[in-house]
RNA sequence: GUGGGCGUAGCUCAGCUCGGUUAGAGCGCCAGGUUGUGGCCCUGGAGGUCGGGGGUUCAAGUCCCCUCGCUCACCCCA
């Protein structure tokens, strides 16, 4: 064992995979362009009362957080998520209105690691600040939705619901509250705690004992009033119109103290139930307000990207692939003229990798099979002397030729 | 935070039950067979604090304790 080694649930992202996660950005890229949304970028740290919106009630800011006093005895976290800090650049930066913006990076929570979940994950993220439109919360869905399909994902559900405006909220979670209490003999020790924190969150447990009273709870649609009927009325009307399938789940409540409205989440069908959330969102609109800035209402989703990766793979869709090279020299005379010829194709346009350190042209020769070249350059004390290099195919058959020095780019490219 | 499984070569693993030559295999890597041509084949080579520490023993990769790490699940979340 070396002396050092990742930290735990840190990791490397080695090739090919890493090229394959900024494909995968640049996918959402352009998902999210096509769409109007600007990329942005916040701070991977901020001040730690900036999170506190999440919940002070959640597990992500109990003890998940990396928290710290820098060194002028500021108090600061590493970002959990992204949506808290999107909120805090509004609200200092006060852009013109509806600020559609994407985003891509690491967060960081203190959690134990297992498959799918990591100390440093990443995730894409796409926020819109300034409009309370049900047709918003309809694009913002769809947008996730395209992007899912241009990955190729067939069994990605899309779960829907709305929590109401905050005093149905409360209400709600009072008669959660209340009913919870009365049946707390029936409920498993874990849910008795969240019954202590938060009620709502009772409902997300996914202990079989729970589930019994869980069904009998009362449901958030009863505590609608007009508007937030008719809001998540439109909304899901938006969803019919675009042909997306959802399932209106009354159930799902997600784990962010800052959602009201519409809440929904994307569930891939390969992986088992608890981490089956390739990514989720919701309505914050108080959060910008809680944050210091005008009242704003704002809505958005983040994707984990290493989930979504392992749907990837479990539907054998968006593969890994290896870099691929268009040439490789092969040098015998000490390596000074593929220096010249690698720097010349790369200028023409083409991919170029070479050999180092002067070994045998045999060795040089499995090099540049290994590379997946499809042409190597073959220059020897004859080439040089003749001013040619010998062009061999290496994978799609046919014989060499010998091809003078100025013509060797156009030959390649051809 | 709780519980299970696992740490032996770059990678995947055997060896551990029942302690006993110099710790092995496959793949990969390097070189040669072929002194200017890859893939297939053959030969050779490099590469190991057996995760770390302590203990038992004449003797520990193997048994015991501690510890670190990885992994899977629970909780929670993306």
């Amino acid at each position: 064992m070396p002396q050092f080694q990742t930290s735990p649930g840190m990791r490397d992202i080695l090739p090919p995979d890493a090229d394959r996660w900024r494909r995968f950005v640049a996918a959402f890229a352009d998902v999210a362009a096509a769409a109007g949304y600007a990329a942005l970028a916040t701070p991977l740290m901020e001040d730690a009362g900036v999170f506190a919106g999440v919940g002070e009630a959640t597990d992500i800011v109990q003890k998940e957080m990396y928290r710290f006093t820098d060194n002028g005895g500021r108090d600061v976290a590493l970002r959990p998520e992204f949506t808290a800090g999107v909120c805090r650049s509004f609200a200092q930066q006060r852009p013109v209105t509806p600020w559609k913006v994407w985003l891509a990076g690491s967060n960081f929570r203190y959690e134990k690691p297992q498959r799918g979940r990591y100390r440093q994950f990443d995730q894409i993220d796409l926020e819109v600040l300034g409009s309370d439109d049900p047709f918003v919360d309809a694009e913002v869905v769809a947008v996730g939705w395209r992007f899912f399909q241009q990955l190729g994902l067939q069994q990605v559900t899309l779960l829907i619901n709305s929590l109401g405006e905050p005093a149905e909220r409360a209400a709600f979670n009072d008669a959660l509250r209340d009913y919870f209490t009365a049946n707390i003999d029936a409920l498993s020790e874990d849910s008795r705690a969240t019954l202590a924190r938060n009620p709502l969150r009772v409902l997300d447990s996914k202990r079989r004992e729970d589930a019994p009273v869980i069904a009998g709870a009362p449901t958030i649609a009863d505590f609608y009033g007009e508007e937030s009927a008719a809001h998540f009325a439109s909304v899901l009307a938006g969803l019919d119109r675009l042909g997306i399938p959802y399932t209106v789940s009354p159930r799902l409540v997600r784990g962010l103290d800052y959602y009201v409205r519409t809440t929904f989440e994307f569930a891939g069908g390969t992986l088992d139930s608890a981490q089956n959330a390739l990514g989720g969102g919701g309505r914050y609109d108080g959060l910008v307000e809680a944050l210091g800035g005008p009242a704003t209402p704002g809505i958005g989703f983040a994707i984990g990207v290493d989930r979504t990766l392992i749907a990837c793979d479990d539907e054998g869709v968006f593969p890994a692939d290896p870099l691929e090279l268009d040439v490789f020299v092969v040098d015998t005379t000490g390596g000074l003229e593929a220096l010249a010829i690698s720097e010349e194709l790369r200028a023409a346009g083409l991919r170029v990798d070479r050999a180092f350190d002067n070994r045998s042209m045999k060795s040089q020769m499995k090099a540049a099979d290994r590379s997946g070249a499809r042409f190597a350059v073959i220059v020897g004390s004859d080439e040089l002397a003749a001013g040619t290099a010998v062009v061999r195919p290496m994978r799609d058959g046919g014989d060499q030729s010998v091809v003078a020095r100025a013509d060797l780019a156009a030959a390649l490219q051809s």
